[in-house]
DNA sequence: GATTCGTCCGGTAACGTTCCCGGAATTGAG
DNA sequence: CTCAATTCCGGGAACGTTACCGGACGAATC
């Protein structure tokens, strides 16, 4: 087995007795071919254990049936949702998928942007680190963007979840437990996200006469680790109890239990703490991490969605769709204004 | 820019005054060719914006730069950190990666397969879901088998973690604290990795007179609802307190200690568990999971390498590599052996 | 000075498929 | 019955690259 020849389309042609052409025709779904000549094309295929070579058909027809995904990493939970999301939707679609992890590295990601068009994928789904480098080779394919650099690229498709509607959910959940002036644990400042994020908790607050200046806010990556060192300067600075936080990812809400813990101090009792996005392991701490549930798996499906209605040529002006999320209630957040009422009566 | 046609070789070659021979000996690296004509021809394309275009250089030479992973789910963390393993070594080796989700449905894994054929990858990474089904068209190309299912499969490589070592690590570190018996949490039944990790247990225990037929089992998926329901199982045939129980799954473990925290009973007290898998969810639970963490980075890292090793013709006969496992205390097994001690005391 | 050798380069044929075009066979209309 | 239209098929070129072969040139050898 090992040392026979590949088949081509041509023993194929051959065993069916048409030529290559016909039993192109037959193989790729083509239209003007007889029934009885398909099928006996697909028998001869079928008993020769033909193997459509996809190089060769993308190199002729400039359709390689691959899309590329570039994330920040796929070990993360939330984006190994995305992945997954975008590889169902893919595989509808009839096409594959090639990943890569910048690993929120400027560097890596430029690197895996050039194999992907050298892979000639027939179009690009980015979650951009270099968030403000312009790059007119990005332009001339087709191309998808996902997350919050939509203000930057507005003619660029976009799809991302609602975070203005998603911070209204988890400060609206605050206020109505009394929660009035949460402590705010965010991303990188540089980071587009960064000010997309703030600039909706300025909306939602502005209403109520609280600027974000009036907000303690503390820094942190992505990651438990940071997420604890800076729910420890929060406590630090703000020696009121009970305190909220609300932390913009949940893998940084879980780090600041953490903290929390850490201190002898009690979520929910004395530290209430709202997450955001809403993955798996924020439903196994004690208490389980509330957080606004972002629909990873759907902006997956979705932008390969886009990518595909662009590929097809369908689409001529960019659209930016913004995915609502949801909140998922689990326990973290303590409900003040019922503890008052209770204390009353 | 959208409508430019694409720079090939031949642009390259006029730009740099050569022959498009010429061209692609200093683009792809070959040695018989002056410094100077090399410096020239990657100015020129410099110069285009060329882009080397790998579906032509895959046609004609057989390497299509590409390898294909195919797992159960992406979105599993441990397999999440497989991929991400796979991925930095692929890069390091020049491949792309081409990652699919069979979702432990054989149809679906048959159906990737068959694509990731069709994409001309250079080579495969593996884990069987229809393991017990021999097909012989995976024996024609460079293939690497992750996960428990070598033994059928004894003239391919393989790679996956030492579960003998990861068992008596386990069972070891339980024994150490006063739990003799535990109840195991089991993965499907029909699958290798159960029989694997069973073999491993009755290994271990048989040296204390203990087969696995003294042992309380119960079944599970690799989900932590699944995981609940089957401790809820356990905790009904078992009315005996304090209980250990290992899990063969961290997931499953983390859906045990809900399960035992909704009966009202406390982990570690009254509930000792301890997880397989090592992801990171489980140091957000409270008590942190305990768990034998298997190595998966260096899974994905070394099924690489190996793959590589094939591909390049050096490797003649099958290898299996056993990655061993290291275990992470976290505080989900209480000591009864101390308890006893202070009790005395 | 003739021969050999090594280095570097150009021309041409592939790789496996689809696209385009022309032609044969069949069908339908008048 | 004729002619046009339609359906279906075959032949060849093309996609962008690398593999192979042969030749030019200078250096080294005798």
């Amino acid at each position: 087995m090992r040392g026979s020849r590949r088949q081509t389309i041509v023993d194929v042609a051959q065993r069916a007795g048409v030529s290559k052409s016909t039993a192109a025709r037959a193989l790729s779904n083509a239209p003007e071919i007889s029934t009885e000549t398909r099928k006996k094309v697909l028998e001869a295929a079928q008993a020769l254990g033909y193997e459509r070579n996809h190089l060769a058909v993308g190199m002729r027809s400039g359709r390689s049936g691959m899309l590329g995904l570039v994330i920040p990493d796929i070990a993360n939970p939330f984006w190994a949702e995305v992945a997954r999301g975008a590889q169902d939707r893919a595989e509808i679609h009839g096409r594959a998928l090639l990943i890569f992890s910048s690993d929120w590295s400027v560097e890596r990601e430029r690197v895996h942007l050039t194999s992907v068009r050298q892979a000639r994928v027939e179009g690009i789904i980015l979650n951009r680190v270099a968030e403000r480098q312009q790059d007119s080779r990005l332009a001339d394919m087709p191309m998808v963007m996902i997350g919050s650099s939509a203000a930057l690229f507005p003619d660029m498709d976009n799809v991302g979840s609602n975070i203005e509607q998603g911070v209204r959910l988890a400060a609206e959940y605050l206020r109505n437990r009394g929660h009035l002036q949460p402590c705010l644990i965010v991303g990188p400042r540089q980071r587009l996200a960064h000010s997309r994020f703030m600039h909706a908790v300025g909306g939602y607050y502005g209403a109520y006469g609280i600027t974000p200046d009036n907000l303690i806010v503390e820094e942190s990556d992505y990651t438990p680790e940071s997420g604890e060192a800076a729910m420890g300067r929060i406590l630090d600075r703000a020696p009121k109890r009970p305190l909220a936080v609300l932390a913009v990812s949940d893998l940084i809400g879980l780090g600041a239990m953490m903290a929390t813990r850490r201190r002898g101090l009690d979520c929910p009792r004395d530290v209430s703490i709202i997450g955001f996005d809403g993955i798996q392991a924020s439903s196994f701490s004690t208490p389980g991490l509330t957080a606004v549930q972002k629909p990873s798996r759907a902006i997956g499906a979705t932008s390969v969605d886009m990518l595909i209605d662009q590929i097809e040529g369908r689409n001529d002006e960019a659209r930016s769709i913004s995915l609502s999320c949801k909140l998922i209630e689990r326990g973290s957040v303590s409900d003040l204004v019922r503890a008052a009422q209770v204390e009353v009566a």
